[in-house]
DNA sequence: AAATTTAAATGACAAATATCATTTTTAACA
DNA sequence: TGTTAAAAATGATATTTGTCATTTAAATTT
């Protein structure tokens, strides 16, 4: 797609002949005469770059790049200042508006088309770097990976016993946490005191984190369900780095998304599953989240399994006899153990 | 905080009268003595801005420039050129690889300054008009709002009559709706073909989008409730306008995350909630949706609404005789009129 | 306005699940 | 190793909810 290109210039002459410059290098020009109509047009069309000469009727060129900063919709186009003026104390002041580049009159036609592709590489750079990281291009190092050496780095050090309380419902939500070690349940409780257990949180996962806004409290609790390792900064501070890089941003975005599809899926067992299919799904989650050991084993209590699918402990442990029996799970002292997992799937 | 100044100069005198100037000025200064260690630092200690100059021994300027660039960490910092050379040809070549700024030797003190304040501030802007965004600083007009002003603008118009499918689960992902008007019911269906209303989306929200990756499928089924009027955009044109601005991309990643809040509420009400206290929840719910009409209609059939509620349509109609019984609710022909309201929130 | 279709309401019953009580097993601990 | 406490398993039963059949009411069509 071609790029779209305004370049704002009161002189006639060199701005059409910019303007033949620019078509012949394949971009899409508008034009303005002067900072007032600049301003209509780069807020109506919105385009790709914006190059402004300063000294102009109506509104100047500092004038026309402060407008446009003002203004959510056009506050991201990269701006080039152009000028005649050669002095140095006129290149200061534009980039110290926050420019991106500054060309000077009389300019090498070549300088003018690659200070343009470079601006648009450098704000595009950022677009492609994010499309490739989501498209699953594996780079180097994840930036989410990134983010976790931030939590072992800068973060406070902490271990939970089993049982041992995280966080609460209600409290104020001061911290964001990365699990090194152990597993995490996520719950809610109704109004008669049954906990629903709504997430679980293994090593590399980052638990806490409920809004962009600070400060909210915690809309759940979170205790551990073995003993845990813990790395966990504020929550401000995490809002802060998050904030640093897009690309992290919309990575930790798609975390969240892939969260909801998950929760979605739930949603449907919870609804319409029997007691069986729940018993058997909340098994097949644990055995996936505790790949670590390739036993298998589960040794999580009953009363929490039957909390993470919604049902009484007494129904959870009956599922459990009935898959026994069955020879698709064999129970090792209080332990689970998986004996034939692919059947276990095809159970409704 | 103070800020971090990374200041990459073989120059042994300029080197340390730069330092005692940053740090005068109020930075935290780190040096180098040449490009080697000059990326060495700066990917150990993630300076908040660097300064390099452009001729030095084992790494050139442009060359420390372009191995920072490489690597995800350091790639967002910005990025002073410095040099004695007053050649237009050697501004341009430091601009087009990228850079933020380039200051000529020798300079004037205050320019070195502004310029790095301003580069900062650039930086910094971003963050804190986001952190502006989050705490819910009303903008003029909000990010989101934009995002919905573009489906209005370049989106294609379709109107969708009652029960029209508008997007099947296993289909392939092509498009993003804003719903303009009407309501929507998003879908699952379990093994034994039952519904069950994962979402209802109305005036003004996004449906479709389920991951940043493309191409995916849709995980669920859109069905519209009543006539609905919806804007499309194609969902890579979608993605690519969200990550045009990170301000846009934090809001939407919000939004997510609020989505996923509701839906563990939700989620606890299938869990432990009885027939009775879904059957109002719902009601609850479609009231608040439908706050357009202020009579609190609700003309919405049975059967959608216990899907809904994910309980069978006869349960669901019970308890509404129930709910009839006890004069919270009253029926008019199929419609359901809410009496009272604050007694509905108690019921359990 | 009558006929027809469709949705809603109700009834009877069966199935599933929760609850409470009791027994058995396991793990923790002296 | 025996003791004790806690968890798991099982049994009996009540409750809840779903299913199927039927009636009633409301929309829609002729």
């Amino acid at each position: 797609m071609k790029k779209t290109v305004l370049f704002i210039e009161d002189d006639i002459t060199l701005r059409e002949n910019t303007r033949e410059l620019l078509e012949l290098s394949n971009f899409k020009v508008l034009t303005a005469s002067n900072g007032k109509i600049g301003v209509k047009i780069a807020r109506d069309k919105l385009p790709d770059i914006i190059i402004s000469d300063i000294m102009m009727p109506e509104l100047n060129g500092y004038q026309v790049f402060e407008a446009l900063k003002e203004d959510p919709s056009t506050r991201n186009i990269p701006f080039i200042f152009m000028s005649v003026k050669r002095e140095p104390m006129d290149i200061r002041k534009g980039m110290n508006l926050g420019a991106d580049d500054y060309i000077t009159k009389p300019f090498r036609e070549e300088d003018l088309i690659s200070s343009i592709e470079s601006r648009l590489a450098k704000k595009e750079g950022f677009q492609k770097r994010n499309e490739k990281v989501l498209n699953g291009a594996e780079e180097t190092i994840s930036n989410l990976e990134l983010l976790r050496s931030y939590f072992r780095n800068y973060g406070e050090y902490l271990e939970f016993e089993k049982n041992e309380e995280i966080y609460r419902e209600g409290g104020h939500a001061s911290y964001v946490y990365l699990v090194e070690e152990g597993l995490i349940k996520v719950l809610r409780l109704d109004e008669y005191g049954k906990e629903l257990i709504t997430w679980l949180s293994k090593k590399d996962d980052i638990m806490g984190f409920y809004s962009f806004k600070i400060p909210t409290q915690y809309p759940e609790t979170a205790e551990a369900l073995e003993i845990s390792k813990l790395f966990r900064i504020s929550s401000e501070e995490f809002i802060h780095t998050l904030l640093k890089s897009q690309e992290l941003t919309v990575e930790f975005a798609q975390l969240i998304s892939e969260n909801l599809s998950v929760l979605k899926t739930h949603l449907l067992d919870m609804a319409y599953g029997s007691v069986l299919k729940k018993t058997t799904n909340t098994i097949l989650e644990f055995a996936e989240k505790i790949q670590s050991d390739p036993k298998e084993y589960i040794r999580i209590s009953r009363s929490d399994l039957a909390s993470v699918a919604g049902i009484s402990t007494e129904s959870f442990i009956r599922s459990l006899s009935c898959l026994k029996k069955e020879g698709l799970i064999d129970i090792v002292g209080r332990d689970i153990k998986i004996l034939n997992l692919q059947k276990l799937h095809t159970i409704r």
